[in-house]
DNA sequence: CGTGATCCTGACCATTTGGTCAACAAAGGA
DNA sequence: TCCTTTGTTGACCAAATGGTCAGGATCACG
């Protein structure tokens, strides 16, 4: 459903068009869609500002570019979840790539919120299309599990909302974590036995 | 700490502020500090620009009132959590209020979303300063309970943040929660119980 | 080497936008 | 009523910003 025969690139189209959406990726996680500008984008990714126009259409075209290329990336972890792996251990699997992904990938987390804060302009017919398949598909998975008094039974959608907030806040909401825990911690590595220990008193039977 | 003696208003002063900080609201929840215009907050004001102008030094100046007077509020329940009181029940408290402040008041933890997202320019002093000590005043309230035995055992500032987390995230992240779980649901009413249940699992003795 | 395609940029443009100001209107107190 | 204070606005401005374009530089390939 996705990649619809891309017109082929050479060699600099295809180190430049990689330098524009790294240069976006920053200044748009950091200041939001409006808040970034195309002198930004240009100057992160060390080329002009017609030259960055000459590789994109718009500045919208990038930001569009980027959401569309990050999203199979962001939601791969939970079509990994298998049906026939032990449910905890699969659960568990899942919160911790995610939150790993948080950790590295920090400004694709922004990128998102920021995406989803505004009404999701972008990505309305994806959310409520191919991302919602997948949410359900991994719902019916651990619902099935629950059937099986495998896991403890609790709203699957809710449980999913819950790991994205959980681990998504410790990207999005950085500053503010960082600033009330005071220097010398680390927050990503506090978490994460935080949220193991959350989940397996949740689900654990 | 916080007021310091705020020169005297006028009726038509107090409702034409009020009027401003409404829009502006609005305006800066949807689209952020930079995507909102001076025009929409008039607008929605129902005020012309430069009459916003004449009660606010500028768009700044909006968004930092807005922020400063609505922090207290946001607050306001965690400083309600009584040492003295039932320590599940006093969580639960605590987490039912946040949840209630996401379902009514969403335009106000967008607000926060988006300054917090964007590295807090307006907010640094007070997220290193009274709001860590408000949050750690809890964290000990926490630990002491856990301290009796009386709570299970778990990092009480990520306890704090996994709070703020899951309420908030249904209030910012509004439409992706809607999209996934379509139409004919509520999202408030549903993640009431799986919350509720969270805690009750992971703080139970 | 030559030549057509690709790549790059300075200069420019139209629009948006935060903010100003002079002048006018409305209140309000004596 | 008169006059000072307060409130309101149309017109305007400078800066920022997304985007264009003509022309020059560079590359790739026969």
């Amino acid at each position: 459903m996705a990649d619809q025969m891309e017109p082929p690139r050479t060699r600099i189209q295809q180190k430049n068009r990689d330098l524009i959406l790294e240069g976006a990726l920053t200044a748009f996680s950091v200041n939001g869609f409006r808040g970034a500008t195309v002198d930004q984008i240009a100057e992160a990714a060390g080329l002009s500002k017609p030259n960055v126009l000459y590789y994109f259409a718009s500045k919208d075209d990038i930001h569009k570019t980027l959401l569309t290329t990050l999203l199979d990336m962001w939601l791969a972890p939970m079509i990994r979840i298998d049906p026939a792996g032990d449910p905890l251990a699969e659960v568990m699997g899942y919160v911790r790539a995610k939150l790993e992904m948080s950790r590295r990938f920090p400004r694709e987390s922004r990128l998102f919120a920021y995406e989803i804060l505004q009404g999701a302009p972008h990505l309305t017919e994806i959310l409520g299309g191919s991302l919602r398949e997948i949410v359900d598909t991994a719902a019916a998975i651990l619902r099935g599990w629950m059937d099986q008094g495998r896991l403890a039974r609790v709203d699957p959608h809710h449980l999913i909302f819950s790991i994205w907030a959980l681990t998504q806040h410790y990207a999005d909401f950085d500053v503010q974590v960082r600033a009330v825990l005071g220097p010398g911690h680390d927050p990503f590595v506090e978490a994460d036995p935080f949220i193991e220990n959350l989940y397996r008193k949740m689900l654990g039977v």
